[in-house]
DNA sequence: GTTCAACCTCGACCATGCTGGAGGTCAAGC
DNA sequence: GCTTGACCTCCAGCATGGTCGAGGTTGAAC
């Protein structure tokens, strides 16, 4: 069993995010007497599958989604962790279509110089979107890494 | 001139969003005697910009940014807007490539099926992002737009 | 001159993804 | 047993991009 500030140094995830995601629900931890928490070695997996879901664009809540996708009564295998990351990819494969589809509307926008409120393709894109009433935008965040 | 009302109803834009706007300063107004906001025709256009901007992924820091590049001292032209259309193609790009890194790496990993912490090509993207030291992190927000 | 919608400011709140500090406890070494 | 660092909880705050409501004013029509 590690301690949090073990599972920090080793995973690289701060002892203030390893809380965090226990809030949320991501992650498991069991308690001393003393009320410290212990976690089991398989936190380091689940923590690198967050991480890097993160990584891909995934929001937390996703993430929660996919774990509680893997098996309660045995550990995941390397399969189970497979057919997860698999699933970043048709993710991934969406985004880049969606940005896809965005720039090549783009371009003939700039061609054309409309850029006019209404008129524009791109000013209609999904404007349902701009439509869903009171609240935080629905934004997904992507992490800038490797941006050249 | 229009008012806060007009302008929210031809453009889109709620007025609570135009009020933030200008506070941010990427749009202005002129007051009436009762200190009521008037709007040129212009910001029609500044606020098609705006919002196009943000589809493509740009913060309103950015699109501040870039807006601060327009002349002050004449009315922006066609080729005015196109060239700064033309620098959220190369934006776009950049996301995109990024975008197709990430599945390339991510499509290796499913492969090797390592996923582990450290060792992972994934995990150590861009690892100076995660230690950026306090406050919010660093997150480019996208919309969803036309995600299949 | 009165009514009423549209406008004003200011501050609180939503959501995401955390960090940091205050104030207190635990555990391990000496 | 005492010190000290690691741990605990709870709450405030940062940043982005806004929305919503309270409490008050304006302006245009009748």
């Amino acid at each position: 069993m590690l301690t949090i500030g073990q599972v920090a140094e080793r995973s690289g995830v701060p002892h203030t995010a390893l809380r965090f995601y226990e809030d949320r629900g991501l992650i498991a931890s069991v308690r001393t007497a003393g009320n410290q928490r212990r976690y089991q070695r398989s936190v380091l997996r689940r923590l690198a599958f967050i991480r890097t879901a993160q990584r891909v664009g995934l929001t937390l809540e996703d993430v929660h989604g996919a774990l509680a996708q893997l098996p309660d009564n045995r550990t995941p295998t390397k399969s189970d962790w497979e057919r997860l990351s698999r699933s970043w990819k048709t993710e991934l494969d969406a985004r880049i279509d969606a940005l896809y589809r965005l720039r090549d509307r783009l371009t003939g926008c700039i061609g054309c110089g409309c850029l006019s409120l209404r008129s524009c393709a791109l000013q209609n894109i999904d404007d349902e979107q701009a439509s869903h009433g009171p609240g935080a935008p629905k934004l997904k965040p992507v992490m800038e890494g490797g941006t050249a």
